[in-house]
DNA sequence: CGTACGGTTGACACGACTCAATGGCAGTGG
DNA sequence: CCACTGCCATTGAGTCGTGTCAACCGTACG
């Protein structure tokens, strides 16, 4: 195989990815895009099941979804486990590591993925160089811990059907931002992961979900969530305490 | 007054700050800490109660916590108030500004407390010129990302029991990394704060403290907490379920 | 074909919330 | 100085939501 074409293959080509709109390169500049490109890695897909990284990895590089879908999870001393985020197309993965320079989550992949991979080094010698691209990733990494935050509340002072709403609303917010319907979109997490990250019995969510589609709410077969009623949803999310 | 002697009083003198090893300058060089104490800003003490920032307010800052302690509290649409953080001297807040340019929480002065304020304006322009500043900021911010993930743990896995263990273990370590007693220290929150922060009610919480004092594992009296068994604290911190 | 795992369903228990009443303390105004 | 007024904290009684346990089914996979 011919070399030179393999490395032209191999750098990414953010202006031509359809998510870019999504992902960091959003309100770059030409010349920052281009050097951007330039510290780009695409990296082959990876299965099922593998680890994207490893708590206690060494920290070395953000991760850009481009297709596939991954969790993040956070494990405790005593091996309690919580999914603290799924990360779909367009989403960076890797800031848990920013703190010691180790990850602090297992990033592990829900469905055959591909990610594009941004040493960090590299990138923090561009955010040096472009303040475009520096203000970008500060505004990714606040969406983060804002994100965070309205789940820190969810899980504080919600009901399961409160919670189980606002998932459901969450990805169909971000289905349709990548362009695909808000109202019947796949999911790539088990009920299991879903369970585990809205804090509840999987038999619990199980319940719920049977509700959700009696009550004319929304329905999920295999794995496809189809939403019955936006309003219901909405309102659900909305609402205090009934 | 002499307006050069003032100036010379509102800037920061990190060096001499004894939190110095706790907050951003941890770990700078000479050159970077003289160029951040051009930066800071000494602002008034401000009194309890009152706002720092408030959700929707413009991003225009950091602020360095110099004494007291304050809040953050992320409230949902329909009025739902959950406190995020609780902010302890050497600690950095205002990084829920990142994303949107303007806060997503208010932060509220809890009891009477000194800042210093680093605009993000000038914080960026150093952090383009030291790559040391841009790193201890990164290190920052990624804590704050480990620690809301650690919090969602315990929000939803944790019984009422271990939230509580925990959360005075943490309050324990942060008293001792300032230099004051970890067995024995003021907490500036009040019970409903603490209870809010935890996901639970007054009232459990109230029970709960009762029976901590009971089984010899703390007390609390007024804001005073005294560790009575680090050992069974740290036993009920770490074990999953009994 | 056997095994493992994810999801479902039912029975049951219990932890934590809600509601309501009381006490204590701080701030305020007469 | 003391009554008034809130707010916070406490305590008890009762309920309900959600977790736990156990059994079962279907499907994927080796």
């Amino acid at each position: 195989m011919n070399t030179s074409i393999k490395l032209a293959e191999i750098q990414a080509s953010c202006r031509q990815c359809s998510l870019s709109e999504l992902c960091l390169p959003r309100g770059l500049t030409d010349e920052e895009l281009t050097d951007l490109e330039k510290v780009v890695d695409q990296q082959p897909p990876i299965d099922k099941n593998q680890y994207l990284y490893r708590n206690g990895d060494k920290f070395k590089s953000f991760y850009a979804v481009k297709s596939g879908a991954m969790k993040s999870v956070f494990t405790s001393v005593d091996g309690e486990e919580q999914i603290v985020g799924f990360h779909l197309p367009g989403e960076l993965v890797g800031l848990d590591g920013l703190n010691t320079k180790r990850h602090t989550c297992d990033c592990i992949v829900l469905e055959r993925s591909s990610v594009c991979e941004l040493p960090s080094i590299r990138m923090e010698e561009l955010c040096r160089r472009y303040s475009g691209l520096h203000r970008a990733m500060h505004s990714i990494i606040g969406k983060t811990i804002s994100e965070d935050q309205s789940m820190l509340l969810l899980l504080a002072r919600r009901s399961a059907e409160e919670r189980l709403a606002s998932f459901l609303v969450s990805l169909s917010q971000r289905s349709l931002l990548r362009g695909v319907s808000g109202s019947e979109f796949d999911m790539p997490m088990s009920m299991r992961d879903i369970a585990n990250y809205l804090g509840l019995a999987p038999e619990t969510l199980s319940r719920l979900v049977k509700k959700f589609d009696k009550t004319g709410v929304a329905r999920i077969d295999k794995r496809r969530a189809i939403i019955l009623s936006h309003d219901k949803l909405n309102v659900m999310v909305a609402d205090c305490k009934h």
